[in-house]
DNA sequence: GCCAACGTTGGC
DNA sequence: GCCAACGTTGGC
């Protein structure tokens, strides 16, 4: 079992709409980095933090777990949405989502309070630059960030 | 709205 | 395969 962040603008898809929903595909990644983690890594069972991101109050707002594995993102077929890619077909799609469920909601754990633990120092989402929207977190980092939420 | 940092595209 | 130009992310 692994440890993910996963970013959603919560203009788009909010803690609570994933409360209300139950369960969402995650759709819209359009990073290799990012789909490959989807695709080549997460498996059903794997927790991960949700962060509201492009936000007035960037931070962690919940924990969600994977419940199906990766499977090919609606969205780049729909010439509707912003996530449509004239390059992708049925038989080959260029991306994919995972599905993710409803855990818990939890306090806003802001960004600034996260660079603040010195123990999450070289967690991948406070690197300098760093923009990957699903980053793995180690267990003492999600031990460590466990703690502080709850 | 600004801007730093990163990723992608496309000409050569 | 290089790299300049462009587009995007995302905090502030």
């Amino acid at each position: 079992m692994a440890y993910w962040l996963m970013k959603s603008e919560p203009k788009e898809v909010s803690i609570d709409d994933l409360m209300t929903r139950k369960t969402v595909p995650w759709f819209g990644v359009r990073n290799y980095q990012a789909r490959n983690f989807m695709r080549d890594a997460m498996q059903v069972g794997d927790q991960a933090f949700f962060y509201h991101s492009s936000c007035a109050e960037p931070g962690i707002a919940g924990i969600c777990e994977v419940c199906a594995l990766a499977h090919p993102d609606e969205s780049q077929f729909d010439p509707a949405s912003p996530y449509f890619d004239a390059k992708a077909t049925r038989d080959n799609p260029r991306w994919l989502c995972v599905d993710m469920q409803f855990v818990r909601k939890t306090r806003l754990l802001p960004l600034a309070e996260l660079r603040q633990q010195a123990e999450l120092t070289s967690m991948l989402l406070l690197q300098r630059g760093s923009r990957l929207s699903i980053t793995p977190v180690t267990p003492a980092e999600w031990n460590h960030i466990l703690k502080r939420l709850l």
